[in-house]
RNA sequence: GCGAGAGUAGCUCAGUUGGUAGAGCGUCAGCCUUCCAAGCUGAUGGUCGCCGGUUCGAACCCGGUCUCUCGCUCCA
């Protein structure tokens, strides 16, 4: 099977089992927003309480909060966002190679600059000792003409940026020629602002109403919480925050399935820390996070690492763990040392102060922070992609199988009888009402046994118990086990045991 | 956003030069069945993505639009 046939039997085998459905779809849906359904949701949820047990139940210096979507306006200004996430694009209309308008004037400054410097090397081998380097940049006709240049680039340049002006840019890039680096054409389409940030508004009046964006990471809801919760937590550094909630970007290009969303949730968790410290929190992140997703079996060869050479605004340090989805490695998870960019940012920004005091040292400072930032969504078809295989079996027939892992699966067990009569039914309900209360399970009497085995395998349930006839006379049921299809007879209590060290927190981290 | 391809039942797809829409699987009801799908009977399910045009007549031809896939691009 190519990997393009594997994604698009993903895709089919999320909506046809309840697991992911395009969004409005009755309505034709709506580009790159989708919903879980019922199987779905049940995974999802799953995900965040694997993911909240590990990093807030598991470590005793880290505690969880739920921040709002919405958040007052400069806060996207101290982060940054407001700048960063504003690209003025362009395409040229005969490469189709799109480009963001503001690097092609950089670039184009940038070669001009260096057409500089070349000819002040040049002058200084020809001149030798008498070289002077003043005199040079005012007399000599070309240099004179290159450094106008740039200067009236400068100033045009900075003030279409100010107003954002995009004709003015667009007229920039005009007037200085500038090609196409692929093609060296310069037949280009007008510029368009792309803001990757929703925007809404706060207020039921039109005229007082406020400007607001729907944040585009969670991050940030930690950042402003840091000394609420510092404090009336009484954390010492080191300490961690983590949260798991929604975040929206208006993606220019938004696809393959759920793997890049408008509206998508993360798990994020920033660590704060002695500054200098950093180095080794990274190292130590890095491990531990690496553990959690080997803990789940999905294979280690499917995962690596993905040092970041050009950092983000905000970090001294960065890297991605990459998973082997369908379409190729691509990033899952991203560690971050974000120094105090942020908190320093907040502090300027808002004029709080937001300094941690550390009664070893007797001083007081801004933290830095250790940043772990997993897209649920991402882990979500990661598992679902990785977990989903046709099998052969021995007597020929295939089936298909979602072999979870066992704590992930929606539903842990379901009961079967084996008939649909002499009882056995009403000892298969008997079971559904003394295991539903600990674990989700469900029931299934139509059709015959192995086809309900082969429906709980598509939908990934771990257990199947089958209640027979000699089920009424010693009370004992069959367990069958979805991997490897062996069953086993068991009493209730071994029936428990199995189940419960099959899908307990502590069989798994 | 640009370029290319695609959209017919829950899923996979067929549908001839334009003449009132089909199959397999699934689902549901029942029968039969003492442990790994594809036995039997019956049933449900689609204004052929949507809107408009051409035509006596459109799933089919034309235009627009939405969505999906791939490539470019972007990715905090």
């Amino acid at each position: 099977m190519t990997s393009e046939e594997k994604f698009k039997k993903v895709v089919s085998h999320a909506k046809e089992y309840g697991f992911v459905f395009q969004s409005s779809e009755i309505y034709d849906g709506l580009s790159a927003v989708y919903d879980y359904g019922q199987n779905g949701t049940e995974l999802k949820n799953n995900i965040k309480d694997y993911w909240w047990k590990a990093m807030v139940q598991l470590n005793d210096n880290i505690v969880g909060i739920d921040s709002s979507i919405l958040m007052h306006p400069t806060i996207w200004k101290a982060s940054g966002h407001v700048d960063a996430f504003n690209d003025p694009l362009i395409d040229n209309k005969d490469s189709k190679k799109r480009y963001r308008a503001d690097v092609l004037i950089e670039d184009f400054i940038a070669k001009t600059e260096s057409k500089v410097k070349k000819e002040i090397l040049k002058a200084k081998k020809k001149f030798g000792d008498k070289f002077d380097k003043q005199q040079f940049l005012e007399t000599n006709n070309r240099v004179v003409h290159y450094q106008n240049k740039i200067k009236s680039i400068h100033n045009d340049f900075s003030k279409a940026l100010e107003n954002d002006d995009l004709i003015g840019m667009k007229k920039i890039i005009d007037d200085l020629e500038i090609a196409c680096p692929v093609s060296g054409s310069k037949n280009w389409t007008e510029i368009k602002q792309f803001n990757l940030m929703f925007g809404t508004k706060l207020g039921a009046s039109s005229e007082s109403a406020m400007d607001l964006y729907l944040r585009p990471e969670t991050a940030q809801g930690i950042f402003v919480n840091f000394l609420n919760v510092q404090k009336t937590g009484r954390l010492k550094i080191p300490f961690g925050i983590a949260q798991i909630g929604k975040a929206f970007r208006n993606e220019i290009v938004a696809r393959q399935f759920i793997f890049r969303m408008r509206e998508f949730e993360q798990m994020e968790m920033q660590f704060f820390i002695k500054p200098g410290t950093q180095k080794e929190w990274y190292i130590k992140w890095k491990e531990d996070r690496m553990k959690w997703h080997l803990s789940l079996g999905l294979g280690k060869e499917n995962y690596r690492f993905h040092d970041h050479e050009k950092l983000a605004h905000y970090a001294d340090a960065a890297c991605d763990i990459e998973f082997n989805f369908p379409f190729g490695f691509k990033e899952l998870e991203g560690i971050h040392s974000r120094t105090d960019f942020d908190l320093s940012n907040h502090e300027k920004f808002s004029s709080k102060k937001l300094k941690y005091f550390d009664s070893n040292d007797n001083e007081s400072y801004i933290p830095y922070v250790l940043e772990t930032s997993i897209g649920v969504d991402r882990m979500f078809l990661a598992v679902f992609s990785n977990s989903l295989c046709d099998e052969k079996l021995e007597d020929g027939s295939s089936r298909t199988v979602l072999k979870l892992p066992a704590i992930l699966a929606p539903v842990k067990a379901t009961i079967l009888p084996l008939l649909k009569k002499d009882g056995l039914p009403e000892i298969a309900k008997g079971l559904v009402e003394k295991l539903k209360t600990e674990y989700r399970v469900s029931y299934d009497e139509k059709d015959a046994i192995g086809r309900r085995y082969r429906r709980q395998d598509a939908l990934g349930t771990p257990f199947c118990i089958t209640i027979d006839h000699q089920s009424k006379e010693d009370n004992t049921f069959t367990l069958r086990e979805r991997d490897s299809m062996i069953q086993e007879r068991l009493n209730f209590d071994e029936l428990l045991k199995k189940i419960d060290s099959a899908v307990s927190i502590k069989s798994w981290i």
